[in-house]
DNA sequence: TATGAATGAGACTTCATTCAT
DNA sequence: TATGAATGAAGTCTCATTCAT
């Protein structure tokens, strides 16, 4: 977590910053999921928390802080999530399917928090926006070298310049299925879920 | 508009809350794009709006009315441009890529709208998010009809149990017009953006 | 009901004035006593009175007004009801005890009145109290004349000038069944009530 | 005063709370005597307290709270004065004379509290006037058992079934010296009222 | 560092009263 | 006379943030 540059804090230990603003973190994601961002009081969160008022803002100082602290939290969630699933050696094309199996897959366990990211992002700052979105691009990233990998490898027949448009394809694919839950789990379960996508996305691209 | 199940009003003139209620929503719009519901003030809607605030609240009754009206105002904008422009006879497949290129369209003429629609819908209570779902709902069934005419013509090859998710697939991916904006826009305009979607959607439907 | 002193109307015709105040006051009186006079909105009288804001401010110019058209209009019950049971030739003792007796039982009848009439009398100006307060009086003097009667007859002993505060007592031990309910009535029925203090009464001056 | 219970506060140190309900309870007091509890805004509580509103919301949630304090507060000043009274030894039939008196006395120096206290209990809510009756119901059960004292040793002559309606009786008494002051206070000094009072009652009694 | 009481501007909402029609 | 939409001041309550201890 590199959130130092965008908050302040009262305290001059970082290795007890990171402790706290993690632990944070994790107490207001809850609150946030259940309530709102708006809807939450600092005090609750300080509650939640187990901190005082004036302890909590010795480690942030807005309470815009703690929402950021939040979304950082959850991206870095799912980022080191994702990361941690590439391993062994496979061909370019299974990587590419088992990435996005894995990235829908870890929607769904925290679909409740990905609402929140891309719902309350708005209310961050610029900078901290700024931020936000560039953690998105880096995960949209990790798919795009996956595709560039396969148009090496000639596994997909795809442009160099579309590799963009597709990759967000396959991230914002992944993001339905927790943004219109109340409409597709009501006919379809995850795997097929996966399935069907899936296939859809490579008869694009192939 | 039919709201008056769920705003209550201390009018009694039907057309006249309808008229007041179409401006208060068209004024708040604006406000909301600009600010943010919970960042805007009942006091600068009543401004904006040119009415007190007594008069402001003969017309609703909670400033979470204001936003239902406003999503719902919204959504029957997408819906009205969507379908009148369905004219003229033509095959089902040219049908459906007319369909996709004007609802993309409408999402780039209107995108912040559709931002603060899928932003903000979560403030509202479960009955208002219902009545909004629904209208969500309706719009998919749209596209999931054309689809089922298609089928039906043999002009794409899918299930018609696949018609459901292929029709989301469509309004996601025109809604990540808006969403993705910041990174996607950049680097591809308007045009390109819908033949190359259409394309993709075509790949993997026929 | 002498309230066109107190209470000014934009309407000439006097007969039409009293019907309508008259009606007011009998909607009002039921809307006060559920909720109170403070949490009875003007709107919520008319509607009940059937009458439309403007019309009912043709007869009234204040709200406070109506609280004494009511407070006015229970008293002349009380009143009406007290003098019209004064029938029969019979001597003062049994008077006095048929008096106190009707008293109490009118009392009963219209208890939730009695508690309106005295907690909120003093949302009243000092004229309308003034008004009040001296109706009240007047059925205190019905007492003390009965009380002086029975005196020159020589059924009680008392003195002339005690005959004031005796009536008093008689007044507020009957409204004492309105006020004291929630604990009296627990025990004791009015049938017994009436007996025990009249009984009392009557051990207090013979 | 044990209205933690009822009243919730956020803050933590339960003797500061209170020391400061005491404070607020005090002040309002004055303003509602003069003003009537709906009349008060609770603005000037707060500045009346000398306190910000936050820090008055602090130790309260709803202005009714307020309310609350102060009707516990009359009563319990009322409950303490007669109480501490209570010294020497004496029969029973000269402590109930006495306890009349003292009564009557306090009654006379806080009469414009007891004024509030009857007219304003009706918009406390349903718990909250509970425990404010049961406080009434206390004091009642003093005179009760000073009453019944007075029947085992054989000083009056009273049916132990009937203590309690003469026990109201003694109450309802003396809260009409001010109830009724405006009628009774013109021709008669408090002394002379407690002798007749006194009197009667006694004779009502034996 | 930590505590939590205090601040005070400002948010939403109500409602007695008026007045154009 | 009657209607009911409009006014706008004023009410209660909240809450992010600070600061004395």
């Amino acid at each position: 977590m590199e959130n130092f540059l965008l908050i302040k804090s009262k305290i001059k230990d970082k290795t007890l910053i990171n402790k706290k603003r993690g632990h944070i973190a994790n107490k207001s994601v809850e609150l946030f999921v259940k309530k709102g961002y708006h809807q939450t009081t600092v005090r609750e969160i300080a509650k939640a928390s187990g901190m005082s008022m004036g302890a909590l803002y010795d480690y942030i100082s807005t309470k815009e802080d703690i929402l950021f602290l939040v979304c950082d939290h959850i991206h870095s969630t799912v980022n080191n999530k994702l990361k941690s699933s590439f391993t062994g050696e496979k061909n370019s094309l299974q990587y590419l399917k088992d990435a996005i199996k894995e990235y829908y897959t870890i929607i769904d366990e925290i679909q409740d928090y990905m609402l929140l990211l891309y719902q309350e992002t708005k209310s961050l700052n610029k900078n901290a926006r700024k931020y936000i979105f560039n953690a998105e691009l880096e995960l949209t990233i990790i798919f795009e070298n996956i595709l560039k990998q396969c148009i090496r490898e000639k596994t997909i027949s795809l442009k160099n310049k579309d590799t963009t448009l597709v990759a967000h394809n396959i991230m914002v694919t992944g993001q339905m299925w927790a943004f219109r839950r109340w409409a597709i789990s009501r006919d379809i379960s995850l795997k097929i879920y996966i399935e069907r996508q899936t296939e859809m996305i490579f008869k694009g691209i192939i």
